[in-house]
DNA sequence: AATTTTGGTTTATATTATAAACTATTTTAT
DNA sequence: ATAAAATAGTTTATAATATAAACCAAAATT
């Protein structure tokens, strides 16, 4: 009946986080912090959590003289999240 | 743009409860165990949760000999799940 | 030259979900 | 009759999680 939420992506940052690379497909940590409105720490975290159980990955490089922290959901992500969808719908409907 | 999510509705086992009280009004304790496939412990928790929310209220007597916990959704309950969903709809489209 | 800002990471903390252990009664089996 | 198991839960302990606070290095500003 109720199918097993994903963990990863059953928490509101991820999600957030997942939403936004599923319709920009790239997107800069600056960019997602301020989307999400969470703070750098926070945000480090979730990102690392969803490259390590790739659905995302991220690529470190400078802009100038700045680090600059780039991320685009992967195939594993994309499914992931949709599999998360419709197994939530299964709550509500 | 990524509205709040009800961090007492975000919840596996909580959205499950809410879910089957809001299609059958009221329900038994051993019914919502079996239906989520809860431990009762981890029930007996998260329906405490919710009566402290005011989403649910719950009542207790005796069937025969044996105690019966009967649980119905409030007002206050499904208005709250029908904003997690609404809220829920900015992440998931 | 001191201070603030930018772009992050690491670490600590408080909350949470969950299972394990427990209680009390009842039913079943020997 | 009595020991064992099942029912219907609650309470407590633990492990995982989300989150913010503290930190770092470099750059920009005052």
């Amino acid at each position: 009946m109720f199918k097993e939420l994903d963990p990863l992506l059953h928490s509101q940052l991820r999600l957030a986080v997942m939403s936004l690379l599923l319709s920009i497909d790239s997107a800069e940590f600056t960019f997602l912090k301020e989307k999400t409105n969470s703070t750098a720490g926070n945000l480090s975290v979730q990102l690392n959590k969803l490259s390590e159980a790739g659905y995302i990955n991220i690529e470190k490089s400078f802009r100038g003289k700045k680090p600059l922290t780039v991320c685009k959901i992967t195939k594993k992500g994309i499914k992931a999240f949709e599999e998360y969808v419709h197994s939530l719908q299964g709550y509500i409907q």
